[in-house]
DNA sequence: TATGAATGAGTCTTCATTCAT
DNA sequence: TATGAATGAAGACTCATTCAT
């Protein structure tokens, strides 16, 4: 977006390259610098430590999405839970606009999810599970008012949680065309969603 | 089972320890030996290498696994694939046999299923995903036939078969009671069998 | 005095600050140039290198209390040798001027005492111990005339003025106040005093 | 006196060498280990880190002196405080012990009182400052109990101290000779000592 | 059976310095 | 007058691995 300085540029593009192939721990600022035929000091000059140069990669996208997220859950939450399995198309926006931000920088993102080993950005996945499982929570929690002798199963939400992030990020793993992703993530969110309904609350005892 | 040796034992329970906290890629040797009473050198007697180290401690569950998946497999290859949804007793035997299985060693389990990055051992799960992709496929393709006008969803299959082993990782990562294990998994696997009828096919253009 | 740049007096100032804080091997330009709101290269407009600064920093009041030092032992010289220890005025004077010295840029002082280890300032302090014992030496061989079958104690002389350098090197690194100092250095200076006149002149073999 | 390991036997000596030239910021692992013969990770099998190596050169005859002093002073406090300056003997005693201490691994003191800079043994001075400083502290107030209308000069003290030391440290660093070094300290004793008694009193107000 | 010693290549990082602009 | 970019050498340190004994 800026335009930014063109060595750094060539920097972050090798950079990006190298944690893709070795992840992070296994990746060499030695060979990264060479590769952007520059010194192991210059690296410095551009970012605070290997940290930094990861972050510089994987950052931006991840902001982006994490903000996405959060918005979206925001303004989702005052929608009619009870309806939750027949909102279609929100469910559909959601799966759009992650797909949409998953692929639009996939290579810092696939990193990001795969290769972060040993970085500051480990179990980044996490980060989105507790987000998904909040707002998971409060959703159930709307449900299970209706429904008197019911109460949320706690361990189902947490595993749900996990299969949702993880549904995206198998997609954007596993299939390289964003147009292919699109098709194929409408079973996938349709079952998360008929599970939802059917397993979410538990007999209380 | 082996009238093993009290130093290897010890080398070994200290490789688990060390790997458990660290991963493999950032344990060190140096300080597994240290804290099993030996030197670095002496790791070498026992094993290979790293890598050795680590399948000491992770292969003879692993290969339990391995085999009782296999077997399970071929028996239930015979079975009616248009009862899939039904054999409850079935799928629950599959349960409780994976979680002993899991539970019986569980830190060897949990390395290698989240400390295994950098180890010959990385992306074991995908083994376990390939198994049961195959068998999901075989049982999906009996099932079809049933079904004209319909085909198999390989995304689905693949995606199906990657959240059905992250149940039990998921279970082994997560629960520490071996009987709420038992409990936790029912309405997962019923989210499963229900997911698989549902979608495992799509329609035929 | 000088119509300076304001941005090198910024530049020495945070340079001051780090030294204080690190000492000279340990200061970093780049912190340094940070601080002072400027780039490393500068630095290098400024000074001819990190001595350069350095200098910068301690090099005036160096030269001023070199300067004074000379001067006063220059006068000093001419007085009566026979009168040392009764000369109370003359040091009283001498120990004034010192610290008004000393005091007047005292963290530059503190920085060239303390913090010097690995600038061309080191050992600055055998500077002046080598200036003060010349001078002893001067007076202690009319002082030793008096007394024929004594000489003058070599070893003595030295550790005398490294000594009397002490005392004010000590008193401006533990002692805050001006005030406070003029009044500590009295007892330290008679003790100076007494040790000359009992102990500069040894028999002579 | 153990009879230890060839290698790390060149390595301490090698160790001690560079110390002395460089002091211990600017010596490098580097240079050691090679004029030692062997690489630079060698030296982390005899040492935790460069911390490591200076203490193996200098902590054995450090402590050796820490105990002497301690013991000495712990004996020391019975004796009768008004004969401070009649104690010829045991002042003696005590100079002949530092001596010989000082000069039993000379290089190792010289390293560790003027080129511990940056090392964990800065200001090591200082510590024996403070034991001194304590002893006189607490022999000064048996002393002034029998000067009703005196109190102790606390600066005087703190000084007095720094200089005592001093004298120690002066002499192992500018006298070569062991037996010169015995001769030239009487005088310096004589002078402290006679200060002592002069001014470690002053009016109380 | 195991050790103690050592290697050598590699790690990230820091630094003073330079110089075209 | 000052910057931004980059250098290059060196820094301490860690590691898996080897091998004679």
């Amino acid at each position: 977006m800026e335009q930014e300085n063109e060595a750094r540029g060539r920097l972050i593009e090798c950079a990006k390259k190298e944690f893709l192939e070795k992840g992070f721990a296994k990746a060499s600022l030695r060979s990264i610098s060479a590769a952007a035929g520059m010194t192991t000091g210059a690296v410095y000059f551009f970012c605070k430590d290997k940290n930094g140069l990861f972050g510089a990669v994987v950052d931006e996208p991840l902001q982006r999405i994490l903000q996405a997220i959060a918005q979206h859950f925001s303004s989702d939450l005052h929608a009619d839970p009870v309806a939750f399995q027949h909102e279609t198309g929100d469910h559909d926006d959601f799966a759009d606009m992650m797909i949409s931000l998953l692929y639009a920088d996939r290579d810092a993102l696939l990193i990001l999810l795969e290769k972060s080993a040993g970085s500051c950005y480990v179990n980044i996945i996490d980060r989105f599970v507790e987000m998904i499982e909040q707002h998971n929570l409060a959703l159930a929690q709307k449900y299970a008012v209706l429904f008197p002798g019911k109460r949320i199963n706690q361990y189902f939400l947490h595993w749900f949680s996990h299969v949702s992030i993880n549904a995206f990020v198998h997609l954007v793993t596993h299939e390289d065309s964003r147009e292919r992703a699109r098709k194929e993530i409408k079973p996938v969110m349709d079952m998360l969603i008929e599970g939802w309904t059917a397993h979410m609350l538990e007999d209380d005892v």
